[in-house]
DNA sequence: TTGTAAGCGTTATCAC
DNA sequence: GTGATAACGCTTACAA
């Protein structure tokens, strides 16, 4: 490794006789600046080798351009949503940090603070299974850090919420098992009843009783975690009751696979002894045998949208905003495949 | 939002009256503090809000305390590197930069910039499919930047390297293949014959050689990408051959499971008329049915080994390391499911 | 249109 | 053990 010095806009200035800053000014353009300079301070400086040292800039005006990315973890919904982050970001010049919270709280309490000594000008987030108290957020909205919650959101919390209907999808998904002609339809849930699985339950739960279906406590399990292990073991519950459900509606592709499987796996057949519906339109879905149905989740626009909202927030930070909360919803439909198919 | 003045270590000096040296240091516990000091500090700071300006402090010493990660796209495989790296990465107190080129060349070179702008303190980089120059890597060696490439590494460049045995996998894959008696075996190659898949094509061609199987150019065909509906693309390609392959061995899973789909479509028998080896063992290929055969990847591993080469090296940067490049290979191996078996 | 100089928050280097 | 001060590289009033 060499060390080479780095060069700097000071260089630069020495090497045109020109003040520091008119240099800066130069290599941003300004419209004060003779535009003969400019061509002048632009070329020089790629000759040079120059690069910017954001650090520096940053230090100035406290803020890096940078938008921290707090996610629960990498699944295949999550990893649409970063790219559509991204896209808009990328697209205004800004850099997003990632983190995982891997789904605890504690890991989302020590990032939130690792974010914060970043100095980022905004944050994106969506919530660990684990969080209950969000009040390690305050600091982002106390000290003039723009943020937006997308997906798992908090239940109360004045800010930015990018999200869906998430008790009408559950209401929507419900509706269509019973027009399969399903009658003991089960529903797993997630966490700690968390916010999005819950409103999922709602709207499950509301669908029943529009219908004058029962309400079984039996047939509402709950998974430890949205991964596959963890899912089997909530289907295998489900399906070894002794009045077995005729349906599962699972709020996550993954869950809905090893539903379809742990049936599989105990000689049940889907759709015509259980019907299965999952969540996301993960790329799984249409994978499996029978394909799985599913509620669409547009993350890629979430994340479009949350992005789109983060930047605006930014430029208007001076001013303080009336703004206290906004909810922007958008929209899902069922998917109907194989596994749910009965008429 | 409210507009909260930041706490610094100015005011912590301020109201204890003590110099901001004094602070800097016993906020790090620094030895040449008193004990009794160093908690006072530590406690008022705590009390008045304190958080440190990472940015400041990087300023100084010219390196965010940051590891840049620089990858093709988010997949299954990858998510499992990066979450190799964070855990590494946040054992040491260093936040990771996630950036993805999406394949392209001239996206990776424009990040590369920008993280160099960022001051990252290294970099763990899997190339774009497109890259075929790398001297835009240069930046960061020639400026005291760490560098490591994992997985899709360039053929031309002094640093470190975390690998597999490429060749090695293939070359077991296809030997598995010939040894449950298939004759004819199509390999699916993807880019430009990026390194990857290139090696891989001559552990294949060699186990063919090697065995006396015709190696015939018709039955190893290019997927522009790694996606689904490419790789879809080349499997109809090779299936539609006069003269039919009677196994493919794919380099990755989704090229696998591709194939694999491509053949029921057609009504072709898997493993009976074709079989079919992946890449990778992500969780679908044992979703699919039949289970696809897999190399294993050492995704997880391989993202904590490059991080703690990383560590490494940013501790060894002031003295000039003597190390000119060191390649690092990961152990890998055939599961054999039901998409090869024959016999 | 360009220059001067202060300041962002921290740390390292001396000095005491 | 603690303090004073310069320096990191850039931006931005304010001056010219």
């Amino acid at each position: 490794m060499k060390t080479n010095k780095e060069v700097t806009i000071y260089d630069i200035a020495n090497k045109l006789n020109l003040a520091t800053s008119t240099i800066s000014r130069g290599l941003k353009g300004h419209h004060t600046i003779n535009k003969k300079t400019v061509e002048k301070i632009k070329k020089t400086a790629a000759e040079m080798g120059y690069s910017p040292n954001n650090l520096a800039a940053s230090l100035r005006g406290n803020k890096m351009k940078t938008i921290g990315v707090l996610l629960p973890m990498v699944t295949p919904f999550i990893s649409s949503l970063i790219s559509g982050i991204e896209i808009v970001a990328q697209k205004s010049g800004y850099t997003i940090l990632i983190m995982q919270s891997h789904d605890s709280y504690e890991t989302e309490v020590n990032l939130t603070q690792s974010l914060y000594d970043n100095r980022v000008s905004g944050v994106i987030c969506s919530l660990a299974l684990e969080t209950k108290n969000t009040d390690h957020f305050k600091r982002f909205t106390d000290n003039n850090t723009a943020l937006v919650f997308v997906d798992r959101v908090p239940e109360n919390f004045d800010t930015y919420n990018v999200v869906i209907d998430n008790y009408r999808a559950g209401y929507k998904a419900t509706k269509h098992l019973i027009e399969q002609g399903c009658k003991r339809i089960a529903y797993i849930t997630a966490g700690i009843d968390f916010s999005v699985y819950r409103e999922r339950k709602k709207g499950y739960l509301a669908a029943l009783q529009e219908h004058n279906l029962p309400i079984e406590d039996e047939l509402v399990v709950r998974a430890d975690s949205i991964k596959y292990q963890d899912a089997a073991r909530a289907s295998e519950k489900l399906l070894q009751l002794k009045n077995r459900p005729d349906a599962i509606f699972a709020p996550g592709d993954t869950i809905g696979v090893s539903a379809i499987q742990t049936a599989k796996k105990m000689g049940i057949k889907v759709p015509e002894e259980l019907a299965v519906v999952g969540f996301n339109d993960d790329s799984i879905s249409s994978i499996i045998e029978p394909n799985l149905s599913t509620v669409t989740h547009p993350a890629f626009e979430m994340g479009k949208t949350a992005a789109e909202i983060i930047l605006k927030s930014i430029k208007n930070a001076k001013r303080k905003s009336e703004i206290v909360k906004q909810i922007t919803y958008l929209n899902t439909e069922v998917l109907v495949r194989q596994s749910s198919k009965r008429k």
